[in-house]
DNA sequence: ATTGCAGCTTACGTTAACGTAAGTTATATT
DNA sequence: AATATAACTTACGTTAACGTAAGCTGCAAT
């Protein structure tokens, strides 16, 4: 049957996140993600993927589930109060010097990974000449 | 007595790197760190300290104790032997290719955090328009 | 009719990274 | 001498993020 393409199984993004089901489905019990259901079966909207797109980035970024579920919140309707929107402003703020912390942090670990390879090559070279006497 | 200030006492590098003493001998459990002894004191030099910022630092950007462990293992003596050498090169391109990743994401998410932060700043323009009717 | 997936649920198991408690030791202060 | 402070050891507890196993379900191909 045709395929509607702007629907997704489990296993589908699965394979195309890297992750397992169990994963995702771990994903939803902790209200991360709310796929529809046909029957028993989860049904998941490109909204949802995004979701899991987010949420596997902040894997990699070192976030818990806990926080790239704060951050997923900012992603929904909006329950639009002005107190609401003014926690979420501090939120964001919050959340950007984390990451500019985190900005700082690799690009020392870069640098340092430069300097120990520099070091690694001027060593192997001097193995190399040691060799050719 | 006169402090040589060349060492520490794990409370104050604990106070220094905003972690535990606890954590502190955990790493060592792991073998991240040897601190010397003085009795059963532990005693830091300067180089435990640096590889204690090294892990901290790892952990903001969401390492694991093992893969600060082995990225460690880059600041010592250096067995200097070539196939050594050559995978510790290997290594450091491995962990390069994954810090730029994180980069790449961290990136996104603050491009994702400005657009939520506009996004916001409109609501709530709105809302206040609404208000001055 | 049966075999084979893909997905589902329930539930216990596992690993990492410490937390926390209890009791011991060494040094310094009152 | 008594007490406080900082450090130590041993060991069990805890939380997060899934892994893994067991058994049930619906549908499709043989």
């Amino acid at each position: 049957m045709a395929k509607k393409t702007s629907t997704y199984s489990i296993s589908e993004l699965a394979k195309e996140f890297g992750v397992t089901t169990r994963a995702i489905r771990h994903y939803e019990e902790l209200q991360l993600l709310q796929p529809a259901r046909q029957g028993q079966k989860r049904i998941y909207s490109p909204a949802d993927r995004t979701k899991l797109k987010l949420i596997v980035r902040g894997k990699r970024i070192g976030l818990s589930l806990q926080e790239s579920g704060e951050l997923l919140h900012m992603y929904e309707p909006g329950s639009s109060n002005i107190n609401q929107l003014e926690r979420m402003l501090e939120y964001i703020s919050t959340s950007r010097q984390k990451l500019s912390q985190q900005l700082r942090d690799i690009t020392a670990m870069l640098d340092e990974l430069d300097k120990a390879e520099t070091g690694c090559k001027t060593e192997l070279k001097s193995l190399g000449k040691s060799r050719e006497l």
